[in-house]
RNA sequence: CGGGGUGUAGCGCAGUUGGUAGCGCGCUUGGUUCGGGACCAAGAGGCCGGGUGUUCAAGUCACCUCACUCCGACCA
């Protein structure tokens, strides 16, 4: 160990959780703070992460028909206020623009918080024909919501995201399409963040502001409290009344399209930190990482040991692999730090006694495991270790998630579990039961899972009848 | 929006009873190093978050603001 310990130190998860999480996001060099509360600069690294969800949820969507566009920005406040429940929900949250130039605005315009309001007014104009629908609307956007408390990527005024947005002619589809976006979700947390997810039904008190349905994806963090990771929504044909949306059906009848919409955030990343990050600083998944590969050349002044890592570098890139080598003259373990910081998946080192055997040294990033690979076979054995890491994070997250779920059948189990993860209880539905537990749990329901249970037929709160199981939590 | 904490070099901090600013790391240049955050030498870098007061004099005292952060209430 050097003396010189001149990288500041992350602060370790068990002393401050919190703490430990904005150090990681700073230090990994995901962002920085801007000079407005709440709006966050996404430097490169951070950014690459993103354009990675990105790239895997668009290729989904397209290869679910869907198509992208762009809305504008700005939404007039009679516009936000068409629909009742929206703008109820959002409106304490918005941001407006009063003024254009050094001129008064006749009519304030909204910064977007969400765009229903904008699709439905453009759709209004678009929709004719049954032969017209569905519609399926995606947009990558940031909207503004103006936050009391921020923090980067999990709560920010400004934040990056996709919303999908779809018209069907009938509730059936509607809903189908609402529980397929919700399935691609689960897939780029699951299987491609490594993230297990609870699929469920929000609850009335928890859904989206306009919505007549909630579902939801929930993961558990490292800290065992809850993230809502994506939400998709079925809307009914509520929104389309209230912008008088209609088509023409087969019969010839003027009717009502029934409407979806669903959105992911950059809030995923905070997710991905929170889940699989650890002292050491961040950890990725192999799949969404940026750099999976980082190869490190040992004594680099020796000779063709530099030669040799270019040359494998340009092997594994030339393998489909995102591999970068570090030929900077800091020392090999001021390396190790800074990437095991970022989270590169793996390492490999070459050195002079490596060069000697035909191999690479690779560090697993998730267990610190050191194995020996030939050479010769690194197109092969490169991918293959870099499932078995984004495999083992999978399960060490569903690990972590299965053990954190408490069975409860009274408040007060409730709330002696509520800081140890989620816990299930049987409820009767009744919303009061549910500010009840907020107010003498401390938690909120997470949702209504997919996957039930049955853990007796008496409501915790109040002693009447209870048919659901709900999943409760503290959340970010 | 309430309650605490913090703003001094890129980062981390020191700065006494008020007297116009310092340390470590990083950065630049040169050399030696290189298998777990290397070493030597010489350099560059400051409107002390912003504003208003008090004072002969403010990083230091008072008030106001802005930002960050933690804890609550509200939310992707």
């Amino acid at each position: 160990m050097a003396k010189n310990n001149q990288v500041t130190q992350i602060t370790s998860m068990d002393q401050d959780f919190a703490q430990w999480y904005t150090d990681v996001c700073t230090k990994a060099e995901l962002v920085d703070y801007s000079g407005v509360k709440g709006l966050f600069i996404l430097r490169p690294y951070g950014y690459a992460i993103w354009e990675n969800i990105m790239g895997f949820l668009d290729k989904k969507f397209k290869e679910t028909g869907h198509q992208n566009v762009s809305m504008p920005m700005l939404i007039p406040e009679s516009l936000l206020q068409r629909e009742k429940d929206h703008v109820e929900g959002f409106a304490p949250e918005c941001a407006w623009v009063t003024m254009g130039g050094s001129e008064q605005l006749p009519e304030r315009l909204c910064v977007r918080p969400t765009s229903e309001t904008l699709f439905c007014d453009h759709w209004k104009n678009v929709l004719h024909s049954w032969r017209d629908l569905p519609m399926l609307y995606n947009q990558w956007c940031s909207v503004m919501r103006w936050e009391k408390t921020t923090r980067p990527f999990l709560r920010g005024r400004e934040f990056l995201w996709q919303e999908g947005h779809t018209l069907h002619a009938t509730e059936a589809e509607a809903r189908e399409e609402t529980l397929r976006m919700l399935e691609i979700y689960a897939d780029c947390c699951e299987n491609y963040l490594a993230m297990p997810v609870i699929r469920g039904n929000k609850t009335e008190k928890e859904k989206f502001a306009g919505a007549v349905n909630t579902y939801t994806i929930e993961c558990m963090m490292h800290d065992h409290k809850a993230l809502q990771s994506g939400t998709s929504h079925y809307f009914g044909d509520g929104f389309a009344r209230a912008f008088d949306i209609t088509f023409q059906d087969k019969n010839n009848q003027a009717s009502y399209p029934h409407q979806t919409s669903w959105g992911l955030s950059t809030r995923t990343i905070g997710g991905l930190i929170m889940t699989h990050g650890d002292d050491r600083g961040l950890v990725l998944p192999p799949r969404v990482a940026p750099i999976q590969v980082i190869v490190l050349p040992i004594a680099a002044h020796k000779p063709g040991v530099t030669e040799a890592a270019e040359k494998i570098v340009d092997r594994l890139k030339a393998a489909g692999i995102r591999a970068k080598g570090d030929f900077s003259d800091n020392s090999p373990g001021w390396k190790y730090s800074e990437y095991e910081m970022k989270g590169v998946p793996l390492r490999l080192e070459v050195g002079p006694r490596d060069l000697e055997n035909d191999q690479a040294v690779a560090v697993r990033r998730d267990t610190l495991e050191k194995v020996f690979l030939p050479l010769a076979e690194l197109e092969s054995s490169v991918p293959a270790l870099l499932e078995t890491v984004q495999q083992a994070l999978f399960d060490r997250a569903k690990a972590n998630l299965d053990s954190h779920i408490w069975p409860a059948s009274t408040v007060e189990e409730v709330k002696a579990k509520a800081m140890d993860g989620f816990v299930k209880t049987m409820w009767c539905g009744d919303t009061a039961c549910e500010e009840k537990m907020k107010e003498l749990a401390g938690v909120s329901s997470r949702c209504i899972p997919f996957d039930q249970e049955d853990l007796g037929d008496v409501c915790p709160c109040c002693g009447r009848p209870a048919k659901k199981m709900v999943i409760w939590g503290v959340a970010y």
